[in-house]
DNA sequence: GTTAGGG
DNA sequence: CCCTAAC
């Protein structure tokens, strides 16, 4: 933590970390040592759901991340068209070295996974060695450099990517590291940036400063007598830090079977989704409801005279400061209270507003980069490192009320707490969110947060549920199925459709929303199963 | 204590 | 993200 507090300094921006993925260099070792096959051995212990659940995980990540990538050298084309030369050949020239392996992120490639022997993707990986373009159709990534050459159809088949961090740009990477985690970052060091990245796409800290393999998106680490040596003398091993999934073949047969007896019990157990979906749970007014409808009669004119403004007054407090100067602004729990000098009518008397606060949304670029500077927090798919975060916070927030789980809280006027930060979602959250709810169904929020949420202290079954809601009409703005892969590009960005489209699948079979007319047949009988295994799959890929 | 729904 | 009725 100290030496990336350092690497986020301007001036420390040099140092690098001994532990640092691109720390090794290649050597001819590198090519012709000893391959790692006893690490690509089947552990056949592994838990088939929690495989398949990882690598399903990695693989939306990895799309997303490919989606983004494919903007950014979409703008870099355009760029490149207009702009200058020199802009061109400085480009090629940062970033078009690197051709060493260093970094390489794990191909995922379901027919390899399922149909070609363990000796045969021995063959095919080593073959590859010292070069990251295993197929022609999946070097996306490492033609980011000759941004001439891009396809003109970001339709690219996802999945099967190799991602060679090595040879992305930083400003490639910084997007990469966006769509990782969520939030901008204006880190320079390109080590810092891979490393972190590899850390979000495989949900682990633990990327071992050896040599590293990728398993199911999980970095597994080498059990290696002679790990201490190689701080001096690296070996072939060492420096053979190319990672990638092993060809493990999971069987998506069970994992169908798993779901269908899921599925089985759901229906067995409680029939008549149908009616459940049409009751809904009444609700009487609430005290806040009802004070502010009393409020709004009894100040019917002063309202109608703030009216006019009051939009702009709440949503753009900034935009108004300057424009009219506010004479006092003061907290009241989560309400801010600004009077301000109007002249309305050019009586110039004070109209008091009274609107919510309008809290931060880390997503904007704008936003990202005046919050910048402490890329300490925020990054949950570091469990460790969340650790180390929390002391940090609670060093900094020392005099704040800091709950036992420690979620920093202000107090209320109304005697309750309110929790101080506003936290965005990632993408590996919602990911988290979407699987948890495919595991335990939607309601059961507490289950979920024990399952996959137990590393986030700050999120609460009720976020959980919230964002569940937030999600589930995310997805159904979207285009209907079968025009679902034409209109991905002018969907939202900021939740891949993969991810929208099984939010909206797993909503229709808990009755959440009305079954569409296209999903029908699929999921009528006991199919329920089979249209898990193509979200996962190769469906929404293609 | 948890969940649903309005804000 | 908060609040609170309903469970």
């Amino acid at each position: 933590m100290e030496v990336e507090d350092l690497l986020e300094d301007d001036k420390n921006e040099k140092v690098e970390d001994a532990g640092q993925i691109v720390g090794c260099k290649p050597t001819e070792d590198t090519l012709f040592g000893k391959p790692h096959v006893e690490v690509l051995n089947d552990k056949p212990g592994l838990p088939q759901s929690d495989t398949f659940e990882a690598a399903a995980d990695y693989n939306a990540r990895l799309e997303y991340i490919e989606e983004v990538l494919q903007k950014v050298k979409q703008e870099e084309r355009l760029r490149l068209t207009c702009g200058s030369p020199n802009y061109t050949s400085a480009y090629v020239n940062g970033d078009g070295k690197g051709s060493d392996e260093h970094g390489r992120l794990p191909v995922i490639d379901e027919k390899l996974q399922s149909n070609v022997s363990l000796q045969e993707n021995h063959v095919n990986e080593n073959g590859s060695l010292g070069d990251c373009l295993k197929h022609p159709d999946k070097s996306v990534e490492s033609e980011s450099s000759d941004a001439l050459c891009t396809t003109s159809n970001p339709d690219f088949s996802l999945l099967k990517g190799d991602i060679c961090l090595d040879n992305l740009s930083i400003r490639e990477l910084r997007e990469c590291f966006k769509a990782t985690f969520g939030r901008d970052t204006t880190v320079k060091d390109k080590s810092w940036l891979k490393r972190r990245i590899a850390m979000g796409l495989t949900n682990s800290c633990d990327i071992p400063a050896s040599s590293f393999i990728i398993k199911e998106g999980k970095f597994v680490e080498e059990s290696s007598p002679n790990v201490e040596g190689m701080s001096t003398a690296p070996t072939a091993e060492t420096l053979n830090i190319e990672c990638r999934v092993s060809p493990t073949t999971y069987s998506l047969e069970n994992k169908d079977l798993h779901h269908s007896e899921d599925m089985e019990l759901d229906h067995g157990s409680e029939g008549q989704h149908d009616e459940r979906a049409a009751v809904k749970r009444v609700r009487k007014p609430t005290r806040r409801y009802i004070e502010e409808l009393s409020e709004v009669e009894s100040r019917e004119y002063v309202q109608k005279v703030v009216s006019l403004n009051k939009n702009t007054i709440s949503d753009s407090i900034s935009a108004n400061s300057i424009a009219r100067p506010i004479k006092k602004v003061y907290s009241d729990g989560g309400r801010t209270v600004i009077t301000r000098l109007d002249s309305l009518g050019g009586s110039g008397f004070q109209v008091p507003c009274v609107s919510r606060v309008r809290r931060s949304r880390p997503r904007k670029d704008v936003v990202g980069l005046v919050f910048a500077l402490p890329e300490k927090d925020q990054n949950p798919s570091v469990t460790v490192t969340d650790e180390v975060e929390k002391t940090l916070e609670q060093k900094q927030t020392a005099s704040d009320n800091v709950s036992d789980d420690n979620t920093a809280v202000v107090p209320t006027t109304k005697g309750g707490m309110r929790r101080k930060h506003h936290r965005a979602w990632t993408l590996v959250e919602v990911i988290k969110l979407v699987e948890g709810v495919s595991k335990c169904g939607a309601g059961k929020w507490s289950e979920i947060k024990k399952l996959s949420f137990s590393s986030y202290s700050y999120r609460t079954s009720v976020d959980l549920k919230d964002k569940w809601r937030n999600l589930l009409k995310a997805s159904l703005v979207q285009t209907p199925v079968d025009e679902g892969i034409s209109s991905r590009k002018h969907a939202s960005i900021s939740i891949p459709a993969q991810i929208l489209l099984r939010v909206r699948e797993l909503a229709e079979m808990h009755a959440q929303i009305p079954p569409s007319s296209h999903g029908q047949g699929k999921l009528g009988g006991g199919g329920v199963g089979e249209s898990m295994h193509e979200m996962s799959s190769s469906t929404v890929c293609s």
